[in-house]
DNA sequence: TTGACATATCGGGAATTATCGATATAATAA
DNA sequence: TTATTATATCGATAATTCCCGATATGTCAA
C-alpha cells in the first residue's frame, strides 16, 4: 500500500476540474463514449476524451491528471500511444478512513 | 444541517497548520493546558492556546481557525473576552462519507 | 525515414493563498 | 472613564497554484 500524503490529496482535491474528472472516473460509460477495443471500466479513460469533457486544453489536463496521480487518486496505463487513466478505489476509500479515524 | 462545499473543505485541509489545529482540537486534554473555569472539552480551546502552540502570530491563528471554520469544521462561541474553537465531529464525518460514498 | 497523432513538459502571466505587522473591536478590570 | 487583554480585520508582500501556448517526446503507419 502506497504512502498517500493526505495534504497532498486534500490539495490534489481543492480544484473543482480535479474533482469533476474523479467523479467522471467514477462511472466512465455514463460520461464518456466507447474506445477502439479498450474496456473503459478495466483499463482506464484516455486523455483525449477527458480533455473533450473538460473545458480545458490538453495541456492542462494532463497536468491535472498527474496531480491526482501523485496524489494517489488514480493510475495510468500506457497502452500504444494512448495513456488511459483509471481511479485508485483502495487510495480514495483509504482517504476517508483517514478523516473518520485519524483526522 | 449546513452546507459544507466539499471544494471548501479539501481548501481549508490544504494547509499542514490548519491540519495540525484540527488533530490538536481532537484531544484538547492531551495537547492544552486547562482554561479558568472553561471544560477544554465542551467548550474547546481558546485562540490565545492555539497561538501559543502553532508557531505562527495571532493574526494567523485567527484567520487559519476563520477558514476552518468556514468551511465547517469547527465553530466558535464567545465567553467574555475569549472565543473557543471546537471540532464539529458530525461535519467532520459528514467529508469522510462524501469523499466514501460520492466522490 | 517521415508524418501524424497522443501525451508530457516547459516557461510564463494572472489569480489565489500564506503569513506577517499594524490596527480596530470587544470585553473586562481598575 | 481608561487601561488592559483577547480576538478580528486590514493592507501588504512573498510564495504557490491556475491555466495557457509552445514545444518536446513517444508511438504507430506509410
Amino acid at each position: 500500500m502506497k504512502s498517500l500524503e493526505p495534504i497532498e490529496v486534500f490539495k490534489a482535491l481543492s480544484n473543482e476540474a480535479r474533482l469533476q474528472i474523479l467523479e467522471w472516473l467514477k462511472d466512465p460509460k455514463a460520461y464518456f463514449g466507447p474506445q477502439e477495443g479498450v474496456d473503459l471500466i478495466d483499463v482506464g479513460v484516455c486523455v483525449s476524451q477527458i480533455t473533450a469533457k473538460l473545458n480545458m486544453t490538453q495541456s492542462t489536463t494532463s497536468q491535472y491528471l498527474s496531480v491526482l496521480q501523485r496524489a494517489g487518486l488514480i493510475h495510468a496505463t500506457r497502452i500504444g500511444k494512448w495513456t488511459y487513466y483509471k481511479r485508485d478505489e483502495e487510495a480514495i476509500q483509504a482517504i476517508a478512513t483517514y478523516i473518520r479515524k485519524d483526522l
